[in-house]
DNA sequence: ACAACCTACAACCCTTCGGTTGTATGTTGG
DNA sequence: CCAACATACAACCGAAGGGTTGTAGGTTGT
């Protein structure tokens, strides 16, 4: 079902809930980085800084590749959007002109 | 400073990381209800779900008026308006044309 | 008046989170 | 070759999260 739709809502949400790793997903979507280069940037250990840009990957909101010895991560500007495309549809909500309205709001309940 | 806007930003993603407090946002965004009658539509006790309105109430993204013996709650479309503006700037910081950028980033750390 | 109802909040439980240190492994440059 | 560097990951810790039950006080309708 859409059951994993909710799940990566709770993966973004979670992952933005953090400062430390809303700046980590601005530098990123600045310009490619490495997880040590982000690290000397931050007053914390490097492995906190790892955790931050793991939880972030999994989330889908960067990507990694492999350059030699280091991990270059770069920020996935759809992702981004996509997060917001779910805010717009609240919005929708709230203006009543959704057409999956049903759906959204029968998702996890019944009516009274 | 702008230390409070990320507290804001902290609360906003963190109220939005639940799937019932999501589910919560969107039916009182459609319409204000009770607490109770939000407590009815989730498998859980109602200090639940009171506890899930109470973190989007501090989060700003609901509001609370007292009818009666009853809360209701509203959503606050103008706060979900406001995270989405949050995620443009994420969007234009990769677009590379916002012109805060410097504020943005230098904001917990400095360059190398 | 009073029973049913709505909300509030303390206390507790288990899990997840954000951070640490320590150890291990792969990569690079001189 | 080897020292410096970059990453990976396990183990641990205190704090915060999401849930529960229990108790208590204001509102309402008959």
């Amino acid at each position: 079902m859409h059951e994993t739709e909710e799940d990566r809502a709770d993966a973004w949400f979670h992952a933005l809930s953090d400062r430390t790793r809303r700046d980590i997903l601005r530098r990123v979507l600045a310009g490619e980085s490495s997880v040590s280069a982000l690290a000397r940037k931050y007053d914390m250990s490097l492995t906190a800084v790892q955790k931050h840009v793991a939880v972030l990957e999994r989330a889908g909101l960067i990507t990694r590749r492999r350059a030699g010895r280091e991990s270059l991560a770069r920020g996935d500007v759809e992702a981004v959007r996509s997060v917001q495309t779910l805010l717009t549809e609240l919005e929708a909500v709230w203006r009543g002109r959704i057409a999956r309205i049903d759906q959204l709001l029968e998702s996890s309940a019944q009516e009274d």
